[in-house]
RNA sequence: GCCGCAAUAGCUCAGUUGGUAGAGCACUGCAUUCGUAAUGCAAAGGUCGCGGGUUCGACUCCCGCUUUCGGCUCCA
């Protein structure tokens, strides 16, 4: 007999060899229907594998992180399994399940995979998941692995088993079917009842762009056909907040073909709310003692050489500008740190001056590769709300604090309550492809780590993932359909300082060298603007959206009238317009409902009689009525809140 | 940059084995002067992304390019 014990602390004897699907019957025969996998002493486990000794045990159902998990590998077994029936002589890279659904790696050697084909492949898998075929683990040695997929011509696989460790090795069957898998998997494919596949790309071999690219199916399954029209409905609704959408029917900003690619131009409607976000920002900046500088687009070739950037992006950036005098060249600033660290070198600075903070919002251009380029969030023309921090090496933490501080301001403001944090320090097992001593290092990291020990931050740490120059602090926020974008960072640089010889004078009377701080809390506007249109659907909030308010005159008699509340509006500093076209009320609530506009007056003869106005509020209705002069007023106060709450 | 989809009026989209294009909305004009999510009528609007080829004839088939979209790689 072995002791189970049960996550509420419960312990159970069974004999020796249950499996976790038969501990499941023996509490319940609905449990026992309900479950895909399981985990024994924190190891994921099949529900149908054996346990030969004393352990904890947790049983997940679809409804549980782990248990969609398996759902969604076991799905790739069979997307897998259809794709061998259809496709002779295809190969199998790796088939994973993902956060949303599961892919799978293919190569279908002379075949080309369509997205036209997926419907076809769709019904092979239902076909083929009807049969409820169980996916069966087995042991193998490497040698026998090895032959067994050698045989097949799966090279992939094979590279994959030649690195594996001996004894370690495991297959799952399925049907026809025979991958390479570590599990766990769901008993069978009965449950799975809604299958769809979503899209095909490329994707290179182990992610190197060096190898070959292979296609990559993806797709998603569900237990109930219910659950999966809710998912793709879901989509559909997410594809409705997409701010290139939002971007062009609400005026905000476009692209032009003969400008160029990844050129944004900001019309009337975006320019001035970007403005906003930027006032905002300044305003916060002032309260934390920055200056605000201002730097040209452009800077000698030398500045970048001198920051070690040419050598490392020069070839795939703008190429230099020339200019009539022989050898000169000019580049399109891809950062503003040279220019900044320039601004500190021109005067003796002293540890009295320090920390010195420079912000700017300063506009940089990188030729990001062209299949790269997406909406608003990836363009090759933007603008950073950038600020560069010159510390002593005993400020670095408070510096650091004071910054997160400021993100966490904006974030709440703009209501980014699941933003995650990560923290990018070096690769431990590659450190020479880093720059500065192992000591700057080790005191960055560590300053990083405390900083958001000390504010509470759950921030995930990730190695390997710092910049060559320093360790950093990203704030990451999803888009509408779950796509994450880096927006807030923070990075500490012990390079530029280093290269463009920065010192101040310590108390000491010695020269010593500055540590710097880049930081950016939007991150870039361009990129903020277009996640703060999908979160907020192109509702922004009263204090930042484009226009406040819309006057409506029921009749064109009523236009005068009308433009007489816009202009009393307009000085109150409200941001009001006209609908003074000759259509029916309801037809003009309809169209600036759809605008987002969060305020709507109605004007008639009864309104203009008492120096009324008839509010409406953006998706509430008929609020009643009001004097001109007391819907100013509570504006005002609606708005200065908002300001007032965030901005302390 | 790579793999795959795509590009038709300002926008959203039809266009059925190749016979030189159509709708709704928007825009314009006229009528209407209206009370809380679409008033009616009329007119106008397209080098079917660009360039080449096949054909008597190409929006339609083929090739190249540009741009967009879904991914991959990249992201100072």
């Amino acid at each position: 007999m072995i002791k189970i014990t049960f996550p509420d602390g419960s312990v159970r004897e069974y004999a020796k060899g249950i499996t976790p699907l038969q501990i499941a019957e023996s509490i319940s025969s609905r449990l026992a229907q309900d479950i895909l996998a399981a985990s024994v002493n924190d190891a994921e486990w099949d529900a149908t594998r054996p346990i030969n000794e004393d352990a904890s045990i947790k049983l997940f159902k679809w409804s549980d992180t782990e248990g969609k998990h398996a759902f969604w590998h076991s799905s790739a077994h069979l997307l897998a399994e259809a794709l061998q029936e259809m496709y002779p002589g295809i190969q199998f890279g790796i088939g994973p399940a993902i956060e949303n659904g599961f892919y799978y790696d293919v190569d279908p050697g002379t075949a080309v995979i369509k997205e036209s084909d997926l419907p076809a492949i769709e019904k092979k898998m239902a076909e083929l998941a009807a049969r409820k075929a169980e996916l069966v683990r087995q042991d193998i040695t490497k040698e026998d692995a090895l032959k067994m997929f050698g045989d097949r011509g799966e090279t992939y696989k094979c590279e994959l088993i030649s690195e594996l460790q001996d004894g370690t090795i495991t297959t799952y069957t399925l049907g026809s079917f025979t991958d390479l898998c570590r599990g766990p998997h769901i008993p069978s494919t009965a449950p799975i009842k809604a299958i769809k596949l979503l899209s095909v790309a490329g994707a290179y071999w182990r992610g190197d762009e060096k190898r070959k690219q292979l296609t990559r199916i993806y797709g998603i399954t569900f237990p109930k056909k219910k659950e999966l029209d809710e998912h793709l409905a879901l989509l559909e609704e997410a594809k409705k907040r997409d701010h290139r959408k939002l971007g062009r029917e609400l005026e905000l900003f476009m692209f032009s073909q003969t400008v160029g690619q990844g050129l944004p131009l900001w019309l009337p409607r975006g320019a001035a709310l970007r403005d906003r976000l930027e006032q905002f920002l300044r305003k916060i900046q002032k309260r934390y003692d920055y200056q605000q500088v201002i730097t040209p687009h452009i800077g000698n070739k030398q500045l970048y050489v001198t920051s070690g950037h040419y050598a490392k992006y020069g070839k795939d950036s703008f190429q230099p500008i020339r200019t009539p005098e022989e050898g000169e060249e000019y580049l399109l600033k891809p950062m503003n740190c040279p220019h900044h660290c320039e601004i500190y070198k021109a005067f003796p600075r002293s540890y009295k001056d320090l920390p010195l903070r420079f912000a700017e919002f300063g506009t940089v251009y990188r030729y990001e590769q062209s299949g790269e380029l997406h909406g608003l969030t990836r363009v090759r023309s933007f603008t950073q709300d950038d600020a560069h921090l010159f510390v002593r090496p005993d400020q670095l933490k408070d510096e650091f604090l004071k910054v997160m501080d400021i993100i966490s301001i904006i974030f709440k403001a703009l209501k980014f309550d699941n933003f995650e944090a990560q923290i990018s320090l070096r690769d431990p097992n590659n450190t020479e492809k880093y720059i500065g001593s192992d000591e700057n290092w080790e005191k960055a990291e560590a300053a990083i780590v405390e900083a958001c020990q000390e504010k509470g931050l759950n921030a995930k740490v990730e190695y390997g993932e710092a910049a060559f120059y320093g360790p950093k602090l990203d704030f990451m926020v999803k888009d509408a359909i779950g796509r994450r974008w880096q927006l807030g960072t923070i990075q500490v640089d012990y390079n530029l300082p280093e290269r463009f010889e920065l010192e101040y004078t310590g108390s000491d009377n010695q020269k010593h060298r500055p540590i710097m701080i880049h930081r950016a809390p939007f991150g870039s506007m361009e990129r903020f603007v277009a996640v703060l249109i999908e979160h907020t659907g192109g509702k922004f909030p009263l204090w930042l959206t484009p226009d406040q308010v819309v006057v409506l005159p029921i009749s064109e008699r009523f236009n005068d009238y009308a433009r007489e509340v816009a202009a009393e509006l307009a000085a109150n500093d409200i941001r009001a317009i006209v609908d003074d076209r000759n259509e029916k009320i309801g037809r003009k609530i309809r169209d600036n409902e759809l605008k987002r506009i969060p305020y709507l007056l109605i004007v008639g003869e009864k309104e203009q009689e008492n120096r009324e106005v008839s509010v409406r509020k953006q998706g509430e209705g008929d609020l009643g009525v009001k004097k001109i002069t007391t819907f100013a007023a509570d504006l005002v106060q609606e708005v200065e809140q908002m300001v007032n709450n965030s901005v302390i």
